[in-house]
DNA sequence: CCCTGGTCCCAACTT
DNA sequence: GGGACCAGGG
């Protein structure tokens, strides 16, 4: 057949080899979508294999998306039924929506609602669990100073990444702080539940407990999947491999894909042992190398190799290319980082003007370790009148005001959820303060009641001052109308399906005649287009088996299953939240926005950022217009704000796109900068103690150099500021520098190499007064200019001042290292053995103590003297004298001293 | 109870 | 550069 004819014979074999576990060592740029696109298309084409019986998963839901576009391409017209195509998250999430509620127990005392999560839960996002945790310590008494919520909310994380419950961590706990933080875990489960709330990790571990505990569940899931596929296998946790195993039952149809070179996510759990051990887990599985690259040139591809080749943990491989030679790898030496930025932004300009004269869709990214450097890129981009595309940084969803709305809906979904409840109850102020939330909580505490019922309990009983009873009284009505109003179009629902002649077999049943809402709202009255995947859906692309397992138009095979569903708890009771039916979480936006005078008060303070809330809180009902439009529920569409990700708005038509290197896992581009090659920063200052954790550096670094097709340039500034407005701090160049080949690299900057005409700067929409004028980079300067404080305001646009290059600033190193030369002479004289030089930017303080008499430099106070030291560890304290600010007395571990 | 402004402390990657 | 927290005035 045709699409097989474009595969080599290592790709091919990928495909082909449909029965038993397979692993495909896939080397970066390899073919590896191609080959797992055209294996679900071999399969169903084929091998006759129905498509919902195949389920792949990724890590996004941009690779989930791609991958069913290309899967349609493949096979579009081929059958209306879809393979399942989605991110491990909202896979575990479609699951525990459908069958959570088989996990619940009885509870003790007779006529109580059993145990355990419903399946109206919500999911706590990062903020809502620094709540918990926060509110948690505060009711124990616990000094956050010490131990802080994002120390606990990190070890908890790390359990759970680890499938360890408090019980264990607490055995396997060797100090008085990991024991707190194991009854801080407790705890913390102990309100998630009575939440009834899930965080992220809790997605994939309820998910595993529940296949794991309800065989028939599990046996559900194993008759309808057959064919597993799992993509970036290297990255795979604890909970994701066993939900794996799960999934692959007794048949081990299970096809990994990954690279251990680029496993970049060990900080989440992600376990490189899955990869390195496939084949103790499988013994009659077949490996299979895919070691042809089909994206960058060879001298690209040598030194991301050179690179990655000082990794032990590994198991090696030879990649390979036909694309010979090709541009060296370019290396820029700014003076700091605006001028790195301005480097590229010159760079790209004069690269985006050439490949579209050449008649190329120019491409071009810029990786960065740390999210907070996209700022010097963007205002950079912004003077080069460039359009440009950040990936990351602050989504739409942790807006302020989008949380506030989001929180209302939570809220009328769950009232159980206090982390929302507190959020809202006050927003926007309507009286109720302080003192009455502490009376409020404490009532809960004593009753055992959630803090909802802890409000009707409050007004009920008369326990608080008529104004604040009233305001609660209010903001109760307002919380319960909106309920009325989802249990209102629900009911109404009922009734229609009802009286309007369901199948014989089920008249009269309530729990039926939900079946038929379920279907009627998840066909949206194009019954036969039932499974029909919309590729703009974002969040949960294709995946929509729970919507066809009780639609009409769906194959045979989930019939019969359907009546191995295990019962469902809340059928036949009146849902307290139902998975709603249809309900318009538009309507029930805008009546919230309504009733709560959000948009009026904003209007009211008449400032731009307010109108730009306002923009905002538009944009949310278009949103839940169109998730209308899609026939969702309220928790479908709450699903989605919770799972959407920093790396799904990753836009391929983007000229120019911003993004961390890990966000760019799986992406190419024709020209690719990674910038800040700088000790302490690429690699991290927080890995630099760990070998492990170099490694996962070090492969970061290889997955962000084989991004590039064409052009790979590196770049570093000598000076960086650290923080906003402290003096900026000499740099040390990464080590991955040494690593590239010298031979391979090629100096950028010192000469007059990017003299161009269309530096048109300052003009259009990003105009901005004081901005100086690229144009001065035409100079005999090498360097670009600063924005500098104190001329700023006598600079236009076209201003022909020449940009002087700033003296070395006073943390100047005795020498600087600003030309490859004296990198490579550095380097050089240091043999292999890496050595922190004298001024380093990254020194870790408090390593060993600072001693009096000794002189040390502080960021901002510049050099002094120690005079005296308390304590040792993390509490020591020193007092300095310095000669401008006297005497200050600094904790050691904050102070960021250096010794000078 | 609410708002403001000042101060202090912190800053890795992400589903 | 900004979020969290606190003091103090309205």
């Amino acid at each position: 057949m045709s699409f097989l004819d474009q595969l080599n014979p290592q790709q091919r074999e990928a495909v082909e080899t449909t029965e038993g576990p397979v692993l495909i060592l896939a080397g970066a740029g390899s073919g590896k979508t191609r080959v797992i696109t055209y294996r679900i298309a071999y399969l169903i084409e084929h091998k006759g294999i129905m498509p919902e019986s195949i389920l792949a998963m990724t890590f996004t839901n941009k690779a989930a998306a791609e991958m069913g576009e290309r899967v349609e391409k493949l096979v579009g017209g081929l059958s209306i039924a879809k393979p399942i195509i989605s991110t491990f998250h909202s896979f575990c999430v479609r699951v525990l929506r459908r069958d959570i509620e088989a996990m619940r127990i009885p509870s003790a005392t007779p006529g109580k609602p059993p145990i355990g999560h419903t399946k109206n839960f919500v999911i706590y996002d990062e903020s809502d669990q620094q709540a918990v945790v926060k509110s948690v310590m505060k009711r124990l008494g616990l000094d956050d100073k010490q131990l802080t919520p994002r120390t606990v909310l990190g070890r908890i994380s790390w359990a759970k990444n680890h499938m360890l419950d408090p019980q264990e961590l607490y055995l396997q706990s060797a100090d008085p702080k990991t024991e707190k933080i194991a009854h801080l875990y407790e705890e913390y489960r102990k309100e998630l539940r009575k939440a009834n709330a899930l965080d992220f990790d809790d997605l994939l571990l309820e998910a595993v407990r529940l296949l794991k505990s309800a065989a028939q569940v599990r046996d559900y899931y194993n008759r309808r999947f057959q064919y597993l596929l799992i993509d970036e296998y290297q990255d795979t946790n604890r909970p994701q491999y066993e939900l794996m195993r799960m999934l692959a039952g007794d048949r081990h149809n299970v096809c990994a894909v990954g690279d251990e070179d680029q496993s970049i996510y060990s900080w989440r759990g992600a376990d490189i042992r899955n990869i390195l051990e496939f084949e103790q887990d499988f013994p009659e599985a077949k490996i299979i190398r895919l070691e042809q690259n089909y994206r960058s040139t060879q001298n690209i591809l040598q030194a991301a190799s050179a690179v990655v080749a000082n990794n032990i943990r590994r198991k090696g491989k030879n990649l390979w290319t036909a694309r010979q030679g090709g541009t060296k790898i370019g290396y820029y030496e700014a003076p700091d980082g605006e001028n790195e930025a301005l480097f590229a932004a010159d760079h790209i300009a004069k690269y985006l003007r050439e490949a579209t004269e050449r008649g190329e869709t120019p491409r071009a990214a810029v990786l960065y370790r740390t999210n907070s450097q996209s700022r010097l890129f963007e205002e950079a981009m912004r003077r080069y009148g460039l359009k440009y595309h950040v990936v990351g940084g602050f989504s739409f969803y942790e807006r302020s005001e989008i949380k506030d709305l989001i929180s209302y809906l939570k809220v009328i979904q769950n009232p159980d959820d206090t982390i929302s409840l507190l959020r809202v109850i006050n927003t926007p102020t309507r009286g109720i303060g302080k003192g009455t939330i502490d009376t409020l909580e404490g009532l809960a505490l004593e009753t055992g009641l959630s803090l909802w019922g802890a409000i009707g309990e409050a007004i009920r009983r008369q326990l608080l001052p008529q104004r604040a009873l009233l305001s609660l009284k209010n903001f109760q009505q307002l919380i319960e109308d909106a309920r009325a109003m989802l249990a209102g179009s629900f009911a109404k629902q009922l009734e229609e399906n009802v009286a309007r002649a369901p199948s014989p077999a089920n008249a009269g049943s309530v729990a039926e005649a939900i079946d038929h809402i379920e279907a009627e709202s998840s066909s949206n009255g194009q019954p036969e287009d039932a499974t029909a995947f919309d590729p703009n859906e974002f969040g949960n692309f294709s995946f929509d088996f729970g919507a066809s397992d009780s639609s009409a138009g769906v194959p045979p095979a989930t019939e019969e299953d359907e009546t191995n569903r295990p019962p469902d708890p809340q059928i036949g009771s009146v849902p307290d939240s139902f998975p709603t039916p249809a309900v318009n979480t538009a309507d029930l936006l805008k009546f919230l926005i309504d009733r709560t005078n959000y948009i009026k008060l904003l209007e009211e303070e008449d400032t731009p950022e307010a109108f730009s809330r306002i923009e905002n809180l538009r944009e949310l009902v278009n949103a839940a217009m169109d998730s209308r439009d899609r026939a969702e529920t309220l928790d479908q569409f709450l699903d989605h704000a919770a799972l959407v990700a920093d790396a799904d708005d990753y836009d391929a038509r983007a000229q120019i796109t911003l993004m961390s290197l890990h966000a760019a896992k799986g992406l190419e581009f024709p020209l690719i900068f990674l910038s800040g090659l700088e000790e302490g920063l690429f690699p991290h200052s927080r890995t630099m103690l760990v070998p492990e954790d170099i490694e996962e550096e070090r492969r970061l670094c290889y997955v962000g150099m084989t991004r590039a097709m064409d052009q790979l340039i590196l770049t570093r500034a000598v000076y960086r500021r650290r923080y906003g407005t402290d003096l900026p701090e000499a740099s040390v160049p990464s080590r991955f520098l040494e690593e590239v080949p010298a031979p391979l690299l090629e100096e950028l900057g010192t000469r007059r190499a990017h003299v161009g005409t269309t530096t048109r700067v300052g003009t259009g929409a990003f105009a901005r007064p004081g901005v100086r004028s690229p144009g001065a980079y035409e100079s005999e300067s090498p360097h670009y200019s600063y924005e500098d404080e104190d001329q700023s305001t006598s600079w236009h646009a076209g201003d022909a001042t020449r940009s002087q290059p700033r003296a070395p600033k006073p943390t100047a190193p005795a020498r600087p290292y600003n030309s490859i030369e004296n990198i490579a002479e550095f380097f050089a004289s240091r043999g292999k053995k890496f050595t922190v030089p004298k001024t380093p930017v990254a020194e870790p303080t408090g390593k060993r103590g600072f001693r009096p008499g000794q002189k040390v430099r502080h960021p901002k106070y510049g050099e002094g003297t120690v005079y005296q030291r308390e304590g040792e560890g993390e509490e020591a304290k020193i007092t300095v004298q310095f000669p401008r600010f006297g005497l200050k007395k600094l904790v050691e571990k904050y102070a960021q001293l250096e010794s000078a």
